[in-house]
DNA sequence: ATTACTAAGACCCGAGTAG
DNA sequence: TCTACTCGGGTCTTAGTAA
């Protein structure tokens, strides 16, 4: 599942580098090549096998082509960020900051099925208050969140009820304003900039939180 | 100078894995090629480039080969992790941890030359009182640190005098206890645990710092 | 200008095998 | 067993070129 080709690596962290912040470039499989030290006709084979992968999206205009790295094209880059990481064992912790949003109430019922509960105490050794807390990721922190979405984090697994599926997610140890909590996130990635927390604590009363709220989340990767 | 061959960097990361922390590992090429997913043979292929290229050691005792990263190897490491954090621009601050210790005096004469005071005012706005302090970086840290040493930092040109030649220098602007500072690195990769630092202030004395005095040094990449 | 197909050749990989 | 050489075959790159 996650293994990288070293060659996709290098070509999207080139292109990123070359794109910056915004979601287009336009980009010629000539220019591309020169920074790959390859021909041109090699990198227009990469760019389509890197289209055909979902790595890379491309409009063409007047014979130009704009290209723009996708989600899943990202997932590349931050995966192998977390991986060299871990080689080299630095960059443990990951500190995150938002602010807190009301939920639909959908967590708590999520959280509330005893299968995932079972494992909470298990494996991250509490019990959850019954609800979760939503917060919405700061922009500046985009790239901290992939690098949790890419992280493994601790496996919960999922079940199958008469009704219905639960997935199976992944949870990251953490805290916020010292208080013991846990990010939870489906195991399939799902890109979005709100992150539920779990706690032993009703964390809104044992820190005085409304919405809008500032947090500061640490989470272990 | 500073362009990583990704073959090289994807075999180094794979055996830096396989190693952890200790500094020799027995690894049969049949085992290396079963990690890349290719033969024998071009693993050993591949362990003959690294060698030849400084990047591995090799002992070979009764036929079998023992395996050790060279620090020209942890540098290609370190480099890409540099490089791809500056890409997707995340992770700008290093916090480094260490114990001051006494210089031999020697930092003060170095930085007291005219030339590169003037470098120090122009590129780092600042001219610094004349004399280092020395941190001798905790072994915790020495990823952080080797991440530093391969990062390009400001350049600061080297000269030439009648008597020896000053070589050029990289500096990273940074804080120590809220005061100003830089850590001042040779451009050519010297591996030291103990780092300079230079600041307008006379840091000994505005921080009360004495020999053996903790030090939390904050320094931009 | 572009992109990208085809064809030919360079280069790389691994089977066989020696030491 | 191990490492690592040779060499044949297959893959991948690029030159030429069309659209």
């Amino acid at each position: 599942m996650n293994s990288i080709d070293p060659d996709d690596y290098w070509t999207l962290k080139t292109i990123k580098r070359i794109m910056g912040k915004s979601p287009w470039v336009s980009l010629s499989s000539r220019e591309l090549g020169e920074k790959l030290s390859v021909s041109q006709q090699s990198a227009s084979r990469i760019i389509l096998k890197l289209i055909d992968k979902g790595f890379l999206q491309r409009k063409i205009q007047d014979r130009r082509q704009n290209i723009s790295i996708t989600d899943a094209g990202l997932d590349v880059l931050f995966s192998e960020m977390n991986d060299l990481a871990s080689v080299l064992e630095i960059d443990r912790t990951l500190e995150i900051h938002g602010n807190v949003i009301s939920g639909l109430g959908e967590g708590r019922y999520y959280i509330s099925r005893k299968s995932y509960i079972i494992q909470f105490q298990e494996k991250l050794g509490f019990i959850p208050y019954l609800g979760t807390l939503n917060i919405r990721i700061d922009p500046e922190n985009e790239g901290k969140l992939r690098r949790l979405r890419n992280s493994t984090g601790i496996h919960i697994e999922g079940f199958v009820t008469d009704d219905r599926t639960f997935g199976a997610v992944k949870a990251f140890s953490g805290s916020i304003g010292g208080l013991e909590c846990a990010a939870i996130l489906p195991e399939r990635s799902v890109y979005s900039d709100v992150l539920e927390i779990i706690s032993p604590f009703y964390l809104r009363e044992k820190l005085k939180l409304t919405d809008g709220s500032r947090i500061n989340l640490a989470v272990k990767i």
